[in-house]
DNA sequence: TGAAATCTGGGACGTTTGTCCTACAGATTC
DNA sequence: GAATCTGTAGGACAAACGTCCCAGATTTCA
């Protein structure tokens, strides 16, 4: 098999099951087995499991900014793109109401653990924050109050995926998504509203 | 030492080291460490680790009745009440950033290992649903719009506890704060605001 | 073609895990 | 005072863990 290719096959689903089982929770055998390959295979590509995680946080990174980068291309206005984030949580929802949100879970997870690589999960959320807080300042509102309110919205959104695993309510996430949105329209400081 | 003190203080320690540590990275090792009993003196109280598991939730569960029924009594109005349950994020504001939520990255991290004790872990965000709940029936909403209003404080309590540990923000708490209670103000229907 | 580099399989290591057993100390009971 | 019950200590167990080694298979390339 090529030289990258069952690197990148481990870390896919390494990244699967992290979310799935915890970080903790999955062995290097379980990931070994889904992906077909010896334990010793397995070594000659990661030697511990720091560069593991360590892999498939770099790779949650990059799906994540493709991802971001993906709506600012096919989005055309700032509104429409903030609603795409959003909606992930309708798109996800099934992920969602089983394993909570990948970012959030993994991030408390490494926050009790006191792993070094906690702070490359918080980068996952820095994206969204930052990406959000670019889009709020497309719609008018000024660096600080930008940051602020795609803070909001993170937050407000870790906590609908947080309830959403706790009690497997789809209409809670649809009616919080609703209200989401319509909070979104409120915030466009000009008379001007998403174009 | 009398029969019940020694399971208390097992009990005591194992719900504050799954707080910091997480369930699966306690072992029964560090629990007996800081109790300062033996291994063998440990399954002689608790024979396994979901019979701890049990025992702390049960325990998180009295405790959490205990400090709603003890906001009942001291603050008069639902308003206050409600303000009360807000301020946990300003009074355990050092824990949360440290480790988040007791409650919500205990649920997540039961959700995801599969255990059958994630029902009582979720029966703790049930107790703080519908003592909210019915705060919000006090201040005069229907049944189905208390309960709604229920969940989304609980939603945007748990998404601030998160980011909180993400970001170690302390002026980012303290705003989501004044903005929920803000929010809080403008939830009375009836003319007459909170007493 | 043959040597070198790359990739893979299978097993071995020491440690830690949850679980369990047994022996003993102190209290309680008859 | 003997017998019983309750609490404690310390060690033993198999299994699983992360880590590591090494002998081949496969590919690469001069």
């Amino acid at each position: 098999m090529a030289a990258g290719e069952t690197r990148a096959q481990i870390v896919e689903v390494a990244d699967r099951l992290f979310y799935e089982r915890g970080y903790e929770h999955t062995s290097f055998a379980d990931i070994a087995a889904e992906v077909q390959i010896s334990r010793g295979n397995f070594y000659y590509h990661f030697r511990t499991k720091d560069e593991i995680l360590d892999a498939v946080i770099r790779r949650r990174l990059e799906n994540t900014q493709a991802m971001l980068d993906g709506w600012e291309d096919e989005r055309a206005g700032p509104g429409d793109r903030i609603t795409s984030f959003i909606q992930i949580l309708i798109v996800n929802q099934a992920k969602i109401m089983a394993f909570g949100c990948p970012v959030g879970t993994l991030t408390s997870e490494l926050a009790k653990l006191g792993l070094p690589s906690q702070a490359g999960a918080t980068g996952i959320f820095s994206l969204f924050r930052h990406w959000l807080a670019r889009q709020f300042a497309l719609l008018g509102h000024g660096a600080e109050a930008a940051d602020r309110l795609a803070m909001h919205l993170l937050a407000r959104s870790q906590g609908v995926a947080t309830l959403a695993s706790a009690f497997h309510d789809k209409a809670f996430v649809e009616a919080e998504v609703q209200d989401m949105c319509a909070w979104l329209d409120a915030q466009a400081p000009d008379p001007i509203r998403l174009q």
